[in-house]
DNA sequence: CAAACCAGACCGACCGGTCTGTCTTCATGT
DNA sequence: ACATGAAGACAGACCGGTCGGTCTGGTTTG
């Protein structure tokens, strides 16, 4: 790993655990055993990392959340994969986000403190919502939901119910209650099949 | 209001867009017209300002959220009546609250950097988790939930569900989103009615 | 030898908290 | 009724420490 691979990792660990201000650079550079010059070298501020760590984190989240979804047909069965996913590949990835997700710690922070940091995070989850939302009106077209099933509704439990997840999963930092949680969304989408 | 009312009142309202950490004394004294003096008059720390706060922001959860529930007997209709009340009488409260539920804001920021101040927020969450859940169970041994429910569950839908719907209402601001999303959930729980 | 890489001293701004001093309040003694 | 003094309430200068960022200079690399 180079040091600018180096810095953007360990800053996304941090990042999860304390978010973007309290987030300190000199921090990050203890950690990786570098100084202000190795870094101003790379990163033309703290915002511009910002914006590299936040392409890692989405590319780790697409690496987690979709496996295997392009194997499946079903769009109500890729859903269903894609909440497996969530909890069993991505959450748990203490690795990278050992205070849990890290777009959430980040969102909650930065809504109303630097917003155009967190509009780069709400595209994500723009596009996350529609995701689903499309997949379960492809599901409801092809007969995969009951036609007596809200697509927008559903949409809101289920990605609510996600965002509630991970919240929980980081103050709990309980497997057992996340798994629970994301199974009982996991049984509710079920119910929803003719 | 005292000085000391006004400086809990205006921190509430700061805590809820930008947490503890952030906060800074100089910006509540600055909001409030008065100086280092008169705040550490009345307050020993910044910490011991939160414990205030929280024992402020406790009686306001209380008084929105369960505002007429002891005029139903149904245990169910409880939960429903608290769902209700949650997002037309609590999390609309902008004059309290003009960042969101300042308990989201809080604990996903300190419960990695301050665990003693988010563990005073989590007594809270374990009390209402274990509210939902009695109710539930007592709806179902007096047959007003199906005998196929598990409460637990179900508990765990509806928390982390509020959650959800607590951090999306922070993030988008949106009335109608909120509705849609509470009334799914409100419609899970009537559908699980016998 | 030029360019990239990195170490670390340094800067102004801001943080939570302390301390001194001024002004008001009010119980007390006469 | 009035003087008095202790205590509470508040203003604001000040302190050590940390923040993001700059700059100089040495070292490595192609």
């Amino acid at each position: 790993m180079t040091l600018k691979e180096k810095i953007i990792h360990e800053t996304l660990r941090q990042f999860s655990t304390k978010g973007f201000l309290s987030t300190s650079i000199t921090d990050i550079l203890e950690a990786v055993g570098t100084s202000k010059g190795g870094f101003y070298n790379h990163f033309e501020s703290k915002e511009a990392l910002f914006f590299h760590v936040m392409d890692k984190a989405r590319s780790i989240w697409r690496d987690r959340n979709l496996a295997g979804l392009d194997q499946i047909e079903d769009p109500v069965d890729k859903i269903k994969q894609l909440l497996n996913n969530f909890y069993k590949r991505y959450l748990k990835d203490s690795e990278n986000f050992p205070g849990g997700c890290v777009f959430i710690t980040l969102m909650v922070e930065l809504i109303d403190q630097r917003p155009h940091l967190a509009n780069d995070i709400n595209k994500g989850w723009v596009g996350f919502k529609g995701f689903i939302q499309r997949h379960l009106e492809a599901g409801k077209a092809t007969g995969k939901l009951r036609s007596d099933v809200n697509p927008e509704a559903v949409t809101e439990i289920l990605f609510t119910g996600i965002l509630g997840a991970s919240v929980n999963y980081s103050v709990e930092k309980s497997d057992d209650s996340l798994e629970k949680t994301v199974n009982s969304l996991i049984d509710y989408l079920e119910n929803l099949k003719p």
